[in-house]
DNA sequence: CAATAGATCATCT
DNA sequence: GATGATCTATTGC
């Protein structure tokens, strides 16, 4: 990323196999699709609608094509940076809020396909030590089929996570 | 406010 | 040649 940009994920989805029409991997292995059938722990990076940048993390083993969406981020570090990104000038709470966004932010961007989540530029830490909070479960945005299932994954009460409306941002 | 149109291109058929 | 895990700006009520 450009720069000391970091966050916390507050809001997911997940991608499963075969089963999982709106994922990817549901049609098989691919050029685009081929890191989603690799090992665990890396990233995901693709083109959508010719002009964003969406980034997942593969999250099952090895030949089982798994990965989650990663869709919002409360930003923590380097907001001076996010700010300089393409978007025009915006509160805080919506820099990182929702795919096209944080990677707009942090600069991600398809080259990073495939990188390590356990260093370099992108790497992914675990908030052991943080607070606890609740998650609540929804259906996943902007799907066509499956459309229904429960893989949306958000902090409850953010108000980083995307689709808040101004008014309930408080 | 809510709804919608338009931008724009890598990927797969 | 069609499609899409989105976002922004604009229009309409």
């Amino acid at each position: 990323m450009h720069g000391r940009c970091a966050g916390r994920i507050v809001e997911t989805e997940a991608y499963l196999g075969l089963e999982d029409l709106a994922a990817h991997a549901s049609r098989g292995l691919t050029g685009r699709t081929r890191v989603l059938f690799g090992p665990p722990g890396h990233a995901y990076v693709y083109l959508i609608y010719g002009m964003y940048e969406c980034l997942n993390l593969v999250a099952e083993p090895e030949g089982s094509p798994g990965c989650v969406l990663v869709r919002a981020l409360e930003p923590l570090a380097g907001i001076a940076l996010m700010r300089r990104r393409r978007p025009t000038a915006r509160r805080v709470e919506q820099l990182c809020s929702g795919p096209g966004r944080l990677t707009m932010a942090l600069g991600i961007t398809r080259k990073l396909y495939g990188a390590s989540v356990s260093h370099g530029a992108l790497t992914v830490r675990n908030w052991a030590d943080g607070p606890g909070f609740d998650v609540e479960v929804t259906a996943r945005v902007g799907v066509r089929h499956c459309a229904d299932w429960p893989l949306r994954f958000h902090m409850a009460g953010s108000r980083f996570v995307s689709g808040v409306s101004p008014a309930r941002r408080a």
